[in-house]
DNA sequence: ACTGATTACAGCGCACGGGT
DNA sequence: ACCCGTGCGCTGTAATCAGT
């Protein structure tokens, strides 16, 4: 919970805030009654107070952009519980790793209630709406990777929302790798036909989609949904993890879930065809 | 009050490691 | 093979605290 979190007040790092939660301050409520009396003055100056005062509002008013900007970039894991109930867990495609050269050809989006897909040269502008739902944004190295590109390519769509990227996130409790490792590693995600597709895959799948091959881009699609769909367990492992490891403290775990997305088609013998070699 | 220890933080430069 | 955001270690500075 976010409202245990005092490291969005100027001057409070991880050792301070340690101290205010030994102290038995736990939420943003014990600090502001009498139970932080025993705080030392400068952990409980007026603009300290005014500032927890402030973060009070802010969330009950579900102003998840107040917190962005005052936390720093690797504490935003902390928001996750309470604005649990839109949060978007996002992948995309592309034709290469340089936005410069590259294109997007797919956004993916999964939340508590499915999977949905935005394309290239079919609905990839209804993204725009769509985005403006979450107020937190889950990827796997998307600080580097897809939050630049998709801004590269339709502006600045994220302005309203948050960003944890898991791959930060599950290096911190020392799981590192790309995604289909860490998922084997962890015990998440499924037997799947798909399992043997890489990233270069979904940009050949593309090429076969624009030439014309009508397997290529629902089995794309596809690939693009189990990806996404592993990312929920592997955020609730995580966070569950690094507020275990915290100790002391008020934040709560949080559930799991995957989204369904076995009613996906896809075309086992396109498979077949590119994880042949010489194909 | 003074002191030394601790802490936060900003500004460096540098190496790393994922994404398609 | 490319890009580049991140985080690390390092430094100096300033503020604060605890003990004398």
């Amino acid at each position: 919970m976010i409202s245990s979190t005092f490291r969005h007040i100027p001057g409070v790092g991880p050792k301070k805030e340690l101290r205010i939660w030994k102290c038995g301050i736990l939420s943003w409520n014990d600090f502001l009654s009498r139970k932080s009396r025993g705080l030392p003055p400068s952990l409980r100056t007026n603009e300290q107070l005014q500032i927890v005062r402030e973060s009070v509002r802010k969330l009950s008013d579900g102003d998840v952009r107040y917190f962005r900007d005052a936390l720093p970039k690797g504490e935003l894991w902390r928001l996750y519980p309470d604005f649990f109930e839109n949060t978007g867990f996002l992948d995309i495609e592309t034709t290469g790793l340089d936005r410069n050269y590259s294109e997007l050809t797919l956004i993916g989006v999964a939340d508590k209630h499915g999977y949905s897909s935005f394309v290239s040269g079919e609905n990839l502008e209804e993204f725009r709406d769509a985005i403006d739902k979450y107020d937190l944004i889950v990827t796997f190295n998307g600080s580097s990777f897809d939050i630049p590109f998709v801004e590269h390519y339709l502006g600045n769509v994220f302005r309203n929302c948050a960003h944890i990227d898991l791959m930060r996130l599950l290096r911190r409790i020392g799981y590192s790798g790309g995604l289909k490792k860490i998922e084997s590693d962890l015990g998440v995600g499924r037997p799947s036909s798909l399992r043997g597709l890489s990233g270069y895959d979904a940009v050949r799948m593309w090429s076969l989609h624009r030439l014309g091959d009508t397997r290529a881009l629902p089995t794309l699609i596809r690939y693009n949904a189990e990806d996404v769909a592993s990312l929920p367990e592997l955020t609730s492992i995580a966070f569950n993890q690094i507020v275990g490891s915290i100790g002391v403290n008020g934040f709560s775990k949080v559930p799991s879930f995957r989204p369904e997305v076995n009613h996906l088609p896809f075309h086992i013998d396109l498979i077949d065809d590119l994880t042949n070699p010489g194909y």
